[in-house]
DNA sequence: TTGAAAGCGGTACCAT
DNA sequence: ATGGTACCGCTTTCAA
């Protein structure tokens, strides 16, 4: 017996058989060097008392864990719910397991997760940075101990290793495009935090579609809040329409777009007629909330499948193009929150 | 160096100081039969070179993976991300990892889930059963070959392991029990298969308050959903309210509960003052929508929490009681789809 | 075709 | 205080 209690070890059928040990791993393992007859034999006991390999010996033995981790900042967010939702079907679909690692956008989890994956525990990592973090040496570190990593959506870029992102910057200019082809002339942004690159690709995205038609830029009209929470976005966008007369907002959120779509209701605004609204995302929430929302796709599992397959790679050819770059398009799903043209009034 | 690349075992420090392996090994976990300049000794250079204890080896040695299995029907779920979220945190605090086993409720998936984790991989496993699953076997081999088990929300009433529930009943009767204090008299019962158990208390609940108050049962007026898909939401509420007189719904999900809400409004109908809604989950979605969506509340982080906890214990103390009950109660959240006594006219 | 033994990276018992 | 060695469960080389 081995010691899950219950467990059978490879050694207790050789004792069992009278068969060596050797014999035993072979017959199990159907190395043709085993006759039929003593492999038959072999096989019938293992399975008769339910034989399975202990992972841990082999994994000691082979140096692989047949892991992989997912360092995510949160867990109860339907973007990286999705992500991990996707990366694991992949991995599972390749015999590999996920460790689960929310670091709660908190940047002492974050470095706690990755120094308890580095002592050999998984064959590799995937991971988005938090909000919080400004140093990278956790990152650097997992690199130089030769661990596989691949990064998603918060990047990075210092560090030469695979990145899955989003087009951030120009599913934001496609949607502030959109709203300018519904007639809108003064666009306001609303946002997450400007330090966080996707914030910012998609606040670039909207400078530049701005810019391009020749709308002025309004700097009173362009809000990065400190958090991308419902309430921020409420009061944000209370004093936005109390202090400009605007006809149009791209939220960098779904969170922020519902939170002012509420705000300009509570002031008697109408929207897409009186204001036009995009979000970003494709939350659940954006299908059933009335109007329904405009927003941009943001397919998490494919990002994660991506993230995922770009490890597993790595993981089996090490000396692989390290610094590609996956880039995943994002489209404009039309909703109720934004068509002006079609309006029926 | 050890076989992760980069990385220094135990011998390579014996080597490099001349010193024996034990030795080294008891300097490293702080023994104190170790001379304090060689303990400091072998600590300096471990550091130097940046030693980690291999967690292969460690975990063959010990037979312990400090690992737990988590296996949910979902993942992009905000129940189930939530149990995630608070079953990870517990772990955390206690030194585990937590591998992700979502079956994405396929019975083959858990199944397969199940198998690959009985390999000595995990120190133990918290699990919910799919919607699909009807043979329980898989559950049963894990008992058998002493792999401590705990089930939550969906679980295996006939397997004697500790499970973490919601009073599904109780909180079904409370949700009913406060439409009628708003006056509601014909209270209709939407909900999920009844072939699930939460579903079925919930809706034992709802029969209780009705029975209870005198109130007629209407077959008429309860819609067993074949999921709790919105699609089907619509347009079974549809259905119900197109051929029945109703003035209250209790919807046993948020999903449900939402859905209904949209139907009545597309029939022209009132949110609370023609038919009151109540739902069951507490998703944001019901703080955001309008109305705002009275609900039973479903912890599902403290949920999680205590389905680690109790594994934890059940790890390190394989001879407690096996058939606890943890009742996780829920509470009524009260909004403005339910409140008709309130309204403003 | 079969078996003995070394080794993966640690721990811990038994000597010294 | 320090070192030798067996062992955890399995694979693999080498020998027979």
């Amino acid at each position: 017996m081995g010691t899950r209690k219950g467990s059978v070890t490879i050694k207790d059928i050789a004792k069992k058989t009278g068969i060596s040990i050797t014999t035993v791993s072979r017959a199990l393992s159907n190395n043709p060097h085993v006759r039929k007859e003593t492999r038959e034999l072999i096989q019938s006991i293992a399975r008769k008392y339910n034989y399975v390999p202990s992972y841990r010996a082999l994994s000691l033995k082979t140096n692989r864990t047949n892991t992989i981790g997912i360092v995510v900042p949160q867990l109860t967010h339907e973007f990286f719910s999705k992500v991990i939702r996707g990366a694991e079907r992949y991995a599972q679909d390749n015999q590999y397991k996920v460790i689960l690692c929310p670091s709660n956008d908190s940047y002492e989890r974050e470095v706690a997760h990755m120094e308890r994956l580095l002592n050999g525990r998984v064959d590799g990592i995937i991971a988005c940075i938090s909000n919080e973090t400004r140093d990278y040496s956790h990152f650097t570190r997992c690199v130089e101990q030769d661990v596989p990593l691949v990064f998603f959506d918060c990047v990075v870029e210092a560090l030469d290793v695979p990145k899955v992102v989003l087009d951030d910057f120009n599913a934001g200019y496609q949607a502030v495009k959109h709203l300018i082809d519904q007639g809108c002339k003064r666009i306001a942004y609303i946002g997450g935090p400007e330090h966080v690159s996707v914030n910012y690709q998609r606040y670039l995205g909207y400078k530049k579609a701005l810019t391009e038609v020749g709308h002025p830029l309004n700097y009173q009209t362009i809000v990065h809040c400190p958090t991308d929470h419902r309430d921020h976005g409420e009061s944000y966008t209370q004093n936005l329409i109390q202090a400009e007369n605007i006809d149009g907002i791209f939220a960098a959120t779904d969170v922020l777009a519902i939170a002012a779509i509420r705000a300009i209701k509570a002031k008697g605004l109408k929207v897409p007629d009186d204001i036009a609204v995009v979000g970003f995302s494709n939350w659940t929430i954006g299908k059933v909330y009335e109007p329904t929302l405009t927003t941009m796709s943001q397919p998490g599992a494919k990002i994660g499948g991506k993230a995922a397959q770009a490890l597993i790679q790595l993981i089996n050819d090490p000396d692989e193009n390290h610094s590609r770059r996956i880039i995943v398009e994002s489209d404009l799903l039309v909703r109720q929150s934004s068509t002006r043209l079609t309006r029926s009034r």
